[in-house]
DNA sequence: TTGACATATACCGATATCGGAATATGATAG
DNA sequence: CTATCATATTCCGATATCGGTATATGTCAA
């Protein structure tokens, strides 16, 4: 076996940081590919490879435009992995030495439940 | 060049399933290698790379006690994430339809400034 | 239709990844 | 010291990745 697939998978998707840096210039509104291009300083098939990425997880839709292909931002995919991350709050909260102590909290709490 | 490294990344390193399982597991307290292996159903050496991983970008500390080594969540690094991801909530918050609209506002905004 | 422009895809090379198997390191008990 | 247990590291094969270059597709204008 080998790696997991980027495409198909919004986690693998955002690890790119030219792809981060993609979604947050769509932040800002619609942009065709060339322009995103420049900004992230490469090459055109590189944004369009970026961008079939971001568009198969679903971050990302596309809208002809004349001759343009206008790419704008779908951040419905981040939620998830926003609410994903969120269940570990508690946790950078808690200062570490408490950590321990909060920890056996809830290991009694679920051992008496 | 090639693939970013996912080492000393922690975008990368949560892009793993096994190493989020591993994340998830750690937050009922702390746990030796051999026990996330079976869990995980993966050999031992599979789960000590990606406790490596892990290790590397901060999101786990490591205790010895005995033979054992014990690892534990240090979910800190995750924070960032999050606010990362944070700054697309009212992205998806809005609805699609309203979308459009609300770009204009902020466009328009940044014009009169 | 032809030409110009915008974007997508195909191919390539260098490298990173993941899991498995074998082996090395480390700690403890006797 | 030695044997044993727990974990880490190394090596391997199959595959995925990323960026670049060349080329294909698609759209519009004349």
């Amino acid at each position: 076996m080998a790696r997991a697939a980027t495409t198909s998978d919004v986690f693998n998707a955002i690890a790119e940081p030219q792809r981060r840096e993609i979604l947050v210039l769509l932040r800002a509104g619609e942009r065709p590919v060339s322009e995103l291009a420049q900004e992230l300083g490469m090459a055109q098939p590189g944004a369009s490879k970026h961008l079939r990425v971001l568009r198969e997880v679903g971050l990302v839709r596309d809208r002809r435009a004349g001759k343009q292909r206008l790419y704008g931002l779908d951040a419905r995919g981040l939620r998830p992995v926003h609410e994903w991350i969120g269940g570990f709050e508690r946790f950078w909260n808690e200062s570490f030495d408490r950590l321990d102590e909060y920890v056996q909290d809830l290991e009694q709490a679920r051992r008496s439940s």
